[in-house]
DNA sequence: CTAAAAATTTAGACTAGTCTAAATTTGAGA
DNA sequence: TCTCAAATTTAGACTAGTCTAAATTTTTAG
């Protein structure tokens, strides 16, 4: 079994890994961990000597097989017990990160599989982000960015990239959640601005911070 | 915030204080938590100069209100989660204690008071105990241990005491859960056995050992 | 009342995880 | 290719929690 801080540091390398490719260096992760280089480096020892990531000093690195099972299982844990929260205990999708957070760290293969079973195995956690299988498959989604759609077709939300308070809020505010059915009406060059249409619903411009931050699927 | 450790610590101290009224010693919180006196002695230095017991050299300890009241709040996530796996992700009532020992530390009043909410407000857990309410009140429930019930009146079985996978499958086995109302037919002197028939279904021989971790109240 | 046993505390050490400050390595630009 | 700033690692320290072994205090029984 790994610790909670093992367990931390392998996420957030795959996390990295997926965004940039090759090797993470030590200064992404303690960024990310808002924690310093010095314990990175420390924990990267480790988690070599377990043999849980490549590593090789000054070069940053990458999860082994090994590692990067557990990563996923991390990430697939989480992401399940977020629809927990949401669909079962009635959380708003702004509240859940922190407190799965903590559950993502319970050791039990019984829990979450009966879990799993309870939710009736969900594809997608309630920001839209894919739910990792057991054998540690993650479903690949072909979805694109709202920002790099083209006008008069009509897209559904299928996940959000920030997970950050304001800008769920700032969706909700809008009324867009994930499978709201849009179309883009006008795209401005000027601030990379857009004008949306909510499929049945209203109009509403969006700032290039917000269409860079939402994906959608052509329907 | 209190630690994992710091919380196992006062969940043990008022667990110990219950059965034995006064101060709980050194050697008792050892055995229960299966560490050394050594380590229990620096930790019940640290929990005094929190306020959260009240120690004196070679005396034993006790909670404070505020060690109490975290304590009692533990046990109510304890519970309430055991309620949780039982009822809804269908575990047996064998098979929780170990993942709820991990549950009940997780931060989180929201995730408590929703649970609490989902669950229908309960108040016993799936081995009979009270669930404390939010405000550290324990139900208080006047059971008698079988071993002390009269033969020729009907029980029920309210609690069971001895929550070890052996016990509870022995019970399964013999199919007394709680609720389950039997009779006590016959008492015997020589080993303390007794004889009960469960209404409207089997008679069956049970040990002192065993009519001594089932609490029942008269029907 | 006193000696031995039992309980408890202290002393000193170890691990995991973290930090600051200093040293080292890398790599970008002149 | 050289220099220097940025990135990274090392050195040394600290905390929480634990342990063993030794010292101290309390309790028990004769
Ligand atoms: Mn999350
Ligand atoms: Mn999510
Ligand atoms: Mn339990
Ligand atoms: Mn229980």
């Amino acid at each position: 079994m790994f610790s909670h801080s093992e367990e931390n540091y392998l996420k957030v390398i795959h996390k990295l890994a997926f965004s940039n490719s090759k090797n993470v260096s030590t200064n992404l992760i303690a960024n990310e961990l808002q924690t310093k280089a010095s314990s990175v480096t420390d924990m990267l020892k480790k988690l070599a000597d377990k043999k849980l990531v490549n590593y090789e000093k000054y070069r940053g690195v990458s999860l082994t097989k090994k590692g990067e099972l557990i990563a996923v299982n991390v990430v697939r844990k989480h992401r399940l017990w977020e629809v927990f929260l949401v669909d079962t205990l009635k959380f708003n999708w702004d509240e859940v990160h922190d407190v799965a957070e903590q559950l993502e760290h319970i050791k039990s293969d019984q829990l979450i599989d009966r879990l799993d079973t309870f939710l009736n195995y969900p594809t997608i956690d309630p920001h839209g982000d894919p739910i990792p299988k057991k054998n540690g498959e993650i479903p690949f989604n072909n979805s694109i960015l709202l920002s790099e759609g083209i006008t008069n077709k009509i897209y559904k939300v299928s996940c959000v990239k920030d997970n950050s308070k304001s800008f769920l809020q700032f969706l909700d505010k809008h009324e867009i959640t994930i499978n709201s059915e849009l179309t883009i009406v006008d795209k401005f060059d000027f601030d990379d601005s857009m004008t949306v249409k909510l499929i049945g619903g209203h109009s509403i411009i969006l700032s290039n911070k917000v269409s860079t931050n939402v994906f959608v699927n052509l329907k």
